[in-house]
DNA sequence: ACTTTACGTCAAGGTAACTTTACACTTTTT
DNA sequence: AAAAAGTGTAAAGTTACCTTGACGTAAAGT
């Protein structure tokens, strides 16, 4: 799973603590995010999407889970 | 957090079991998540909405942060 | 009538998402 | 040069997601 976090970050001129702050999660949340440590719960991405005024699929790039059936 | 789930999965002909053995996950998460019970990962949304051939935002409905049951 | 299929509840337990606090490093600003 | 802003790591704790298993009900097939 990739994502398009730190570009949109920074193109709307957020940075880690004000966009935690805007989003009501920790600081650590968004590097943990960021990084790829882990997912965000499916409301915290929809507060992302909306936030960049984009849908999920554009922040997320999700690859498969492993093989389909 | 409304979602279109039982009737997408109704449509594409899915019981809950055959749905949960096609995501790899149980079928009380199904259950759970078509109730409302919670909301799934980003990963199983993704599942789900590829699963439906379309996306997340016609799956889940998110209607805001502050939304009880 | 009985078995199967489908949907649902409840409960105990594990793991992943998220929190808070603290510390370290680099870059920018004063 | 010192402070402030921004990014990062790590540990320990809480909560949400997900699991397995048992059980109940009702509809549809033998």
């Amino acid at each position: 799973m990739k994502n398009r976090l730190p570009e949109l970050r920074k193109t709307f001129g957020y940075s880690q603590e004000r966009l935690a702050a805007k989003l009501g999660v920790s600081r650590q949340t968004i590097i943990s995010i960021e990084k790829g440590k882990y997912f965000p719960s499916l409301p915290l991405a929809f507060e992302l999407a909306a936030t960049f005024e984009t849908t999920i699929e554009h922040v997320f790039i999700y690859e498969g889970k492993k093989e389909e059936e």
